[in-house]
DNA sequence: CTTATATTTTAGGCTTATCTAAATTTATTT
DNA sequence: AAATAAATTTAGATAAGCCTAAAATATAAG
């Protein structure tokens, strides 16, 4: 009934893989989200297949099943919750909490998650604008786009971040740029698709379409 | 340079066995405290002696090196503190957690150990009154004795258990017995060393010679 | 002090999760 | 559509952590 560290591990990767792409995932793409070899990923696919956590046929590629899905949701639950434990209550930066909370993902105890979800609050999004499924597994769509796909002109508020690592969080500290921030796109460059925009209608900066990719708002107005 | 979970588990028990005893340990006490057999206990012993962590000959016992006490002590440092957490913050009860604690102590992050630490206002006892290794690892000497240890007509304040088992923590709970109470010992029973107490000087109850052995009290008077 | 018993270790196996290298299947290109 | 390239799977190893059964050592008893 209860899953390997490791086996919840390719369920997380798997699901977030076929999240984005809403297709049957590839044994070379769950390889490189796990940093193994797809020959180890094979291994696990057959394993995870005989559990019925993932449907899979060789040469094919994978999805969840239902068990399957549950089982990653709740991980990324745990993640979620353990993450905004850390920035709220332990006053960690928010690019410091991914690899403890990749531990603390796999602790077993019910009681523990929704112990911990009450002494939270029951937040809806952990420290970096992701929505926390909540006890049933049900997800609050964030219906955010990235702000590379804003026109000219419009507004959005700043909701998540399509990049995690330290290096890119670390970059937007450094200018300032923060979950609810009021971002409008001001103009972009036709060259590089570098834009101009202003944050909460003060400080006016450039930044390059690859920065501009990975913040996530939500349009208003 | 670190340590797998069992690894730790095995530090964890031979630190303890070594506290109690004072002697080597032996492979047979080992295996009843990680719950294995000889034969598991005698290849781990291998290869913690070959790290450094203990010192071991073969049919002769182990004990610790200083490395390997580090070590230990670091782990039951965290387990306690988590114990912290769950109670005072999460309001589990003190005979719900150490399932959950023995998970927790894994998770290798000094900077998380020292923010929870804080945050939890460095505490000293655990919930069961067993004290907290500070970051250095020196540990506060409790002065306890076994209620059963107490002369007739004397007092003391209850600041441990010697058993953490639930059954007996829930005893304690329906019993109205509770760490910081004061104890006086009124009398024991010739014929069974069973004992009468009374608790805050409110209230007379007789408890068995078992029983007795396993509540802890500093001595007062 | 020698035999019987208890403890500990060794030998040989099993499972999980990895790996590399080779074989197979699918996809792409000419 | 055949040839080449890419992706995937299989085969065979390895290390960690556990097991049972048998052998070695230490301890206790007569």
């Amino acid at each position: 009934m209860s899953q390997t560290h490791s086996e919840e591990n390719y369920l997380k990767a798997i699901w977030k893989l076929v999240e984005h792409s809403g297709e049957n995932v590839s044994t070379n793409a769950i390889a490189a989200s796990v940093n193994t070899k797809a020959a180890s990923v094979t291994d696990m696919l057959k394993k995870l297949a005989d559990k019925k956590l993932i449907s899979y046929e060789r040469y094919k590629g994978v999805t969840l099943t239902p068990k399957g899905k549950r089982v990653a949701v709740e991980v990324v639950r745990k993640h979620r919750l353990w993450e905004v434990f850390l920035v709220d209550q332990l006053k960690f930066k928010w690019d410091e909490v991914h690899d403890i909370a990749e531990q603390l993902e796999h602790i077993q105890s019910n009681a523990l998650t929704e112990r911990l979800d009450k002494f939270l609050g029951f937040p809806k999004v952990d420290p970096h604008g992701d929505p926390i499924p909540d006890k049933t597994g049900k997800i609050q769509d964030q219906q955010q786009v990235p702000l590379s796909q804003l026109e000219p002109g419009k507004k959005g508020i700043m909701t998540g971040v399509a990049d995690h690592s330290t290096l890119f969080l670390q970059f937007l500290d450094k200018k300032e740029i923060k979950l609810g921030d009021t971002i409008e796109l001001k103009e972009t460059t036709d060259y590089d698709q570098s834009m101009m925009i202003v944050i909460n209608k003060k400080k006016t900066i450039q930044i390059s379409n690859d920065v501009a990719k990975n913040i996530l708002v939500r349009r208003i107005k």
